[in-house]
DNA sequence: CGACCATTTGATATGGATCAAGCGATGTGG
DNA sequence: CCACATCGCTTGATCCATATCAAATGGTCG
């Protein structure tokens, strides 16, 4: 009844497995093609709110350009970051009807929107669709554990491990580009943003970085840094 | 081509709903039913591993009796759990085709052991049980999001939350009684043992809980628990 | 140039970790 | 059945990493 050979893009074996007689997608990204063709263009300027916590879930996201933070506040004003979204990453993708963070702009962004009913029924005629939400959830939940681990290690520690992490997604020539405020990754990290300073300057004295301005950061030694990272 | 209407079980919308033509399973846990009929019994003594990180995630795993942990370590030892399992508690879930944490029993445990292709297969001709992976899949995220934000709060809100989660989910009368030690509490919470005792002894001195011995915690006023929950 | 906001840097305070006993329960061998 | 070792937990004393408070600096925009 079922091929449960699913193996196509090299990325292995996958939950949804594709049968015969569904519908194949053209190419290894149908979700994000279909939110390309269907998704609809819209600029939030730096801070605006994109969605917020308890709203409903009504539509699925796609950073084009800029920068999104996704958060939620303790009742005594404490923010935690919970994730940053770069360009070609989809966010806002959730389990029940509601959203469980708020989603803001961190700096003038172009995103594409999507109607998550239209993806659903696209989902239920082409697997590839359904598989590629299960891996984006899938991704979700990693990056959350990460997340986790990251929120137990000492200050230095959690600074080195965001430059790294930021420098392998932001794939800069040499010299990484802060795109968010010192509070934004004290927020991330679970730390103030004096902490956050200091602890740049602690890398840089150990001449791991270096910080020409602000929110340049030149990565010296890479080697320094994973042995810092944890 | 595709009924939009998935809303059977008062569960809400769903992203995977179910085609006409597909079989109906026939209870509202198609998923829990097939473990419980085709997964294997196994038992396992206190503090023997289920299975360990990067392993190949083969199985899927649900608690009969006892409890679970999972976790990760860093280099240097430090340890954090993740989650704790308890009967009825599906786990061992994954994405990928390995394990991204470690699965310990807490104490002796039998727990049902189920490949993970037959689980696969089942959900492709089976949407119900599909959706509740996608399901599962949502829950565990949002269980990492709390645990992101609980390791945020100062101690004693960490104690205070950990106590109202495990009054809830072990739903017992009056006297909760912890099937963990301190330090799994303490490595769940990122805390030291230490610490863990003494905010004990605080909500005590609250008069917010009893404490007749070590395991047993009488919540003696939830109001105040609450409140110092966040 | 001047006002404003973000960031850095310095001085001090403090929450939780660490180090060190003490204590109570559990189990083992005599 | 008891003496004693062991283990998990609590309690106390001290230390230290990070927060907090307070300026000083720098960068941006009018």
């Amino acid at each position: 009844m079922l091929t449960e050979t699913a193996i196509e893009n090299g990325s292995s074996e996958h939950l949804f497995a594709r049968t015969a007689r569904q519908k194949r997608s053209v190419g290894s990204h149908a979700l994000t093609a279909s939110i390309e063709l269907m998704g609809s263009p819209m600029l939030f300027p730096r801070n605006a709110e994109i969605y917020g916590e308890k709203e409903p879930a009504d539509y699925l996201y796609k950073v084009v350009s800029g920068i999104v933070r996704t958060y939620r506040v303790l009742i005594d004003g404490r923010r935690q970051i919970g994730a940053f979204y770069l360009p070609g990453d989809l966010f806002g993708l959730e389990i029940g009807k509601e959203h469980t963070c708020s989603a803001e702009a961190v700096r003038d962004s172009k995103v594409l929107v999507i109607k998550r009913s239209s993806v659903v029924s696209h989902a239920a005629w082409d697997n590839e669709v359904g598989r590629q939400l299960w891996e984006l959830a899938g991704r979700e939940l990693e990056r959350a554990q990460n997340h986790i681990l990251l929120l137990v290690k000492t200050a230095p520690e959690r600074v080195a491990c965001f430059l790294l992490e930021m420098a392998e997604r932001i794939q800069s020539s040499g010299e990484l580009e802060l795109p968010m405020s010192r509070q934004d990754i004290a927020d991330y990290l679970g730390l103030t943003i004096e902490t956050v300073s200091r602890m740049l300057a602690r890398l840089e004295d150990a001449s791991a970085i270096d910080v020409p301005s602000s929110k340049r950061i030149v990565l010296r030694n890479r080697t320094i840094l994973k042995r810092m990272s944890a």
